[in-house]
DNA sequence: ATAAAGTCTATAGTAACTATAGAGTCAACA
DNA sequence: TGTTGACTCTATAGTTACTATAGACTTTAT
């Protein structure tokens, strides 16, 4: 199949496989006589391991990784392990910051009545009061 | 003052400073005769402000709005609030997303026995069969 | 035969910095 | 006075994972 068809089968664009294909994540695959890329069946899983691992949030250099442990099935798996739990990791960090920044935007919502001005903004005089404070 | 103690201050970086007065966000400062940037107080303030934007994830270009909007006391607000306010919708989003994330990763985590080899790993060939699934 | 759709490469843009290289400035010290 | 070291200057490139062109070529359909 051509890049067009593979795009539309694994909702990914063209030129993210293009992309892809050139940070060495998909093998370059066949060439048509016109210079057209050619998949298979094997791209097309490949390309969908790629896409799973990108919703975990796992990055290209990880994946690449994955994909070369692949290759040598004998040997340990501590790393793939290690790499899953470091992640959960991070995600864990990023949720509690999240939900510190979330009580800080909603403290800072309340502070504005909404119809006054720029002046009387409550938003405002707490972003700049908060400056003062840290000096 | 000169950069590297306004930066001290504030605990950015030197460069960092120099990249928000090109963005606009902090305005040129005088220079000395040797052409060095010379700080006062009010850069300072202004610098701390960001600062304290960009704990709260405001973009670059939403400072540059408030910062604008600072400027025109008396015209009204309700574009700070609504700024802020969806704000609060995207990190509430973001931490939804996270959490099924870690869902996710917890539950592919659980499927290693971080004793055996890469071809027996559960995380790997879990993350095979959902490729299958997909397809 | 021609037009439309798809594909090709190469290049630049995105966000918010970070990290150089190479040159100039300044204060202190012998 | 000369020199060292710390600081600063500009300009440029790199980071991540794409996205968006431009300009040329190929294929498909009418
Ligand atoms: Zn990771
Ligand atoms: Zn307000
Ligand atoms: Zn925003
Ligand atoms: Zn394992």
């Amino acid at each position: 199949m051509k890049i067009g068809e593979l795009a539309k089968l694994t909702d990914c664009s063209v030129q993210t496989i293009r992309y892809y294909e050139k940070e060495q994540l998909l093998k370059s695959p066949e060439r048509s006589e016109g210079n057209f890329r050619l998949y298979n069946k094997s791209s097309l899983k490949q390309l969908m391991f790629i896409k799973q691992c990108r919703t975990l949030d796992l990055t290209l250099s990880e994946i690449r990784q994955l994909l070369e442990l692949q290759s040598s099935p004998s040997i340990q798996c501590n790393s793939v392990n290690n790499m899953i739990d470091s992640h959960i990791q991070q995600v864990e960090q990023r949720i509690k910051e999240l939900n510190s920044l979330k009580e800080q935007l909603n403290y800072l919502s309340n502070t504005c009545s909404n119809n006054g001005t720029i002046e009387q903004c409550g938003i405002l005089q707490k972003l700049t009061s908060d400056v003062a404070k840290n000096v």
